[in-house]
RNA sequence: GCGGACGUGGCUCAGUUGGUAGAGCACCACCUUGCCAAGGUGGGGGUCGCGGGUUCGAAUCCCGUCGUCCGCUCCA
């Protein structure tokens, strides 16, 4: 095998902050925050970025919806993501999978396997149990750790996968399952994409979209949920080559985070355990938040080895090895996955940006703000224009100018209340700059104040180059 | 799934021993030449998560169910 070339390996990255990495059994305490769970999930619930599935009819757990502010939020994690994953590279190309594949895809990854739970219940006590986590005591008696019983309910399969039905019959033949992650269609369709992309490895796929898991138990508003939306991307490496680029993904994933604002004391590697691996996985690290309730994962990147490709190769029968041509060979490609969870990397986000200020009052002293500090690129709205009053000298002037904003960014208008208040409500989302028309504006210089989010200082910018002065205040990108 | 706590207007809550719901904030309208929330006047909004039961009568008692939080189990 000739030697690994430059040409296979990952380009080094310059890191401003360098990678907080701990151990497998590092503490998960979360500690003192600035915010809690319950503040924010007040804050998301009131401003209505995020809500309760179905609540007119009870909710439905493990389910939520996200409304005008918070879909405009979880858009803007998305295309940031797809941004530096592909847009900002020529090495990877996206793909959108269906959701419902052909159930021995689950088969041939594990999942059907794997994702099955032998669960028992003792009779006495109630208590459930994974069958094959009990240990047998002396005489090889199987019994409860909880109330020494041994009598158990019949083991019962408890796979984490959603199953429905295609076509009009509901049997065991028309079976299909609803992906619990969006890897696999990477994988299918690895061949295809590489062919028609013209893509050498090293080389990647990148796809956006929801999965389905039936946990046992949501929790933590939406961070566990049954239905939620990953950020994954599989990368394509030459064996031998593997655990450089898995270094390589894990410094540019800590990058990532931190370009978008996060706090790196709030942000830290954690390597996994033995015992912890998947099934499928050599070595996997995972990026963790400090989250008010514990550090937790937001995202896994995972050294997959040649597991899945092999896999499908052996059920499907179609061969899905790479063909090097400049080294004249054949090999089954390694595989170096990030992936993501949309939704509790928003969450994370918001826990980050979430701060209550000391902000001057209006009849002197000080006052309490609560802002959310987002990175300009996730803000849901970028600009707030406000007529100093509802007045019909300032009205349609604001609306004017609102409007020569609007083709280029989420724009928000009011003129209801107090100014104050005004600036309030859009610090609580995150707008980074208001824009404000005030009697000056219409009877004297045509120009407005510009009122920063963090600094919430003021200046005086004219009305015809206001977007010009706004692109380039707000750090996009 | 088990155990515990809980579920009252948009939010946070109060509702005494069961007799047909209140507050603050928020919201809406008008007034206020007003730049960092809580001035004035007026106004809309809940039948008490949902279903059933007991009772002359239930937010208040009972059962079921859905949901939330904590612990266990499990897990991205």
């Amino acid at each position: 095998m000739p030697d690994v070339t430059d040409h296979d390996l990952p380009p080094a990255l310059d890191l401003e902050v360098d990678i907080q990495r701990v151990p497998a059994d590092a503490d998960t305490t979360a500690g003192d925050h600035d915010a809690s769970m319950e503040a924010i999930v007040e804050l998301c619930k009131r401003r209505g970025l995020i809500f309760q599935s179905s609540e007119i009819y009870g909710g439905l757990r493990g389910a939520w919806d996200f409304g005008p502010l918070g879909a405009a939020l979880k858009d803007n994690v998305k295309a940031a993501w797809k941004r530096q994953m592909i847009q900002l590279r020529d090495d990877i190309v996206q793909l959108d999978a269906s959701i419902l594949m052909h159930p021995r895809v689950w088969e041939a990854s594990g999942h059907v396997e794997g994702f099955t739970d032998p669960l028992v219940e003792c009779t006495a006590c109630n208590q459930r149990w994974r069958a094959d986590h009990l240990e047998p005591n002396a005489k090889g008696e199987v019994y409860c750790p909880n109330c020494g019983g041994k009598d158990f309910t019949e083991p019962k399969a408890f796979n984490l996968m959603f199953r429905t039905f295609v076509g009009p019959t509901e049997d065991t033949s028309s079976q299909v399952w609803m992906r619990p992650e969006t890897a696999q269609g990477m994988f299918v369709d690895f061949a295809h994409v590489q062919l028609t992309s013209r893509q050498k490895i090293p080389f990647g796929i990148a796809q956006v979209g929801k999965s389905f898991r039936n946990e046992i138990t949501p929790r933590n508003f939406i961070f566990r949920v049954r239905e939620f939306e990953q950020m994954e991307m599989e990368y394509f490496v030459r064996p031998g080559t593997d655990e450089q680029w898995h270094d390589y993904w894990i410094a540019a994933r800590w990058k990532w985070y931190l370009d978008h604002g996060m706090r790196p004391e709030n942000l830290r590697i954690r390597d996994h355990g033995k015992e912890e691996l998947s099934h499928y996985a050599k070595a996997t690290v995972d990026v963790e938040y400090r989250f008010p309730f514990a550090w937790s994962e937001l995202e896994g990147i995972a050294n997959r080895t040649d597991f899945d490709l092999r896999r499908h190769s052996e059920f499907s029968g179609k061969d899905l090895s790479y063909f090097d041509q400049e080294r004249d060979e054949r090999y089954l490609p390694y595989v170096i996955e990030p992936a993501a969870g949309v939704d509790r990397s928003a969450l994370a986000f918001l826990v980050d940006a979430y701060r209550v200020e000391e902000a001057p009052a209006a009849k002197g002293g000080t006052d309490k703000r609560t802002v959310l500090k987002l990175h300009h690129t996730l803000a849901p709205i970028k600009v707030a224009v406000l007529p100093l009053s509802r007045n019909d000298k300032l009205v349609p002037t604001a609306r004017k100018v609102a409007d020569a904003l609007r083709p280029r960014w989420m724009i928000a208008y009011d003129d209801a209340g107090a100014i104050g208040r005004r600036y309030r409500r859009q610090d609580e989302v995150g707008t980074p700059f208001c824009v404000t028309v005030d009697f000056q504006t219409v009877e004297e210089d045509q120009a407005v104040t510009v009122r920063d989010r963090d600094s919430m200082s003021q200046e005086r910018v004219s009305i015809d180059g206001l977007e010009a002065y706004l692109a380039q205040r707000l750090q996009l990108g």
